[in-house]
DNA sequence: TTCATACTTCGATGATAGTCGAAGCATCGA
DNA sequence: TCGATGCTTCGACTATCATCGAAGTATGAA
């Protein structure tokens, strides 16, 4: 009857405050199981279940069995990518859930979207990237110039592994604290792996905020100056 | 309670099936009465007056008085880019709410997002603005170059004059029927207005289309040929 | 004033869907 | 084989909310 896409379904889905929860616990990067989301969300385990199960005919959660346990994770960064957009928009128009909080700065900070770095460093970090012209950006797409390629291999980052994969190398990712981009895709999925394994800052345990040790926060600023 | 901005509440507002076809239509970009809302939703004007009444609090929809008239608009281009956004999420998703009908190539080639054009052409018109050097691409921000403002002169748009308003001149919108991004913001207005005023195109009266006379194409495509 | 149009508000109804208790299935360890 | 853990399914309850009829308000025309 009508023309074009259904984002009732979609809006419907995330419109649910347990699911809306437990898609931003889900926004955290980490794989969960059902009653961790559950507590996360603050109901039941069946109710919990019953929400999965939806979530995942959606196509917007997967899950991985694993023993007894089921992990469940975003099943795309497409999924991310449209729920950090969702949040960016939210806080704009003042739909918070609390009036900023003590995690608050450390969020915009440095936090994880997902699987890639965002926050105050993570745009940071692109806009580095683009003014030594190892990134071009190009509408949502980005691409990795040679020198680009040639840098992440000094960093210690297989590019031509990162290529083999299905999602993109290179994407934006619009940010909801600063308003501006910050990567995403596989290549930033391996730049803030390699940030944590060089043991530059972990992830907390309990938000989405990445923390950085001073000695970490030294040689990030140091690798990725203001412009 | 938890941290960051409360999506559901957004969600919640586009997941009703006559709110989200109140706003697809409303993506055509004109301003709407109530009563055409409500058949384009297929409700009863009382139940249309109830919704409208939630998304204007919601703030994605804001309303404006003429005589016995009220017409309603997105209130924002932003809303715009949000639910382009969400629609290219769900054609990707399978979310259809109809197979590809006849109008839907129409659709396909040129349509109007909000206020500015998109689909086939649209792309087009920003892959070759990008291409001759008009227009600079940064993460979801763009700007225009002094050359690009030149070329804008020469088509009769007055680029000053769209400065001067509070929204962004340039921006960039991901398009759900090509993947790709197309130009939003004033700019990308003004130069749907340029066209339509060239009397190369006109709007449908009954879908977001944008039909171009022969001759309006050939102009068109002269204009901004594949790059 | 009177009538008509455009829309909102009120009130009642009905259906959807979120919720949880209880039971069922699957996996693991002993 | 037994019990424990993790999760799903079933069933029933409940609350929310979309919906529409009817009445009320506002603007315009005659």
């Amino acid at each position: 009857m009508k023309e074009g896409p259904d984002i009732a379904q979609i809006g419907a889905l995330i419109g649910d405050p347990a699911r809306a929860n437990m898609l931003a616990a889900l926004m955290g990067g980490r794989a969960l199981t059902a009653t961790e989301l559950a507590g996360a969300a603050g109901i039941t385990l069946q109710t919990a279940s019953s929400h999965l199960a939806k979530l995942e005919a959606g196509g917007l959660v997967s899950q991985r069995k694993q023993g007894r346990h089921r992990y469940f994770a975003l099943s795309d960064d497409e999924v991310g990518l449209l729920l950090e957009s969702l949040m960016g928009f939210a806080a704009n128009r003042g739909f918070l859930r609390t009036r900023p909080g003590p995690k608050d700065p450390a969020l915009r900070k440095a936090r994880v979207c997902y699987d890639h770095l965002a926050g105050d460093f993570g745009v940071r970090m692109l806009d580095r990237l683009i003014a030594e012209g190892h990134v071009v950006v190009g509408g949502d797409e980005a691409t990795l110039t040679a020198a680009g390629e040639t840098r992440m291999a000094g960093l210690g980052i297989d590019v031509d592994g990162l290529r083999r994969q299905r999602r993109p190398l290179c994407r934006t990712c619009l940010d909801w604290s600063e308003r501006r981009s910050h990567l995403a895709g596989s290549l930033g999925e391996a730049l803030l792996a390699r940030v944590i394994d060089q043991g530059w800052a972990r992830r907390s345990e309990d938000s989405r905020a990445i923390l950085f040790t001073p000695a970490g926060e030294r040689a990030f600023l140091e690798l990725f100056p203001l412009s």
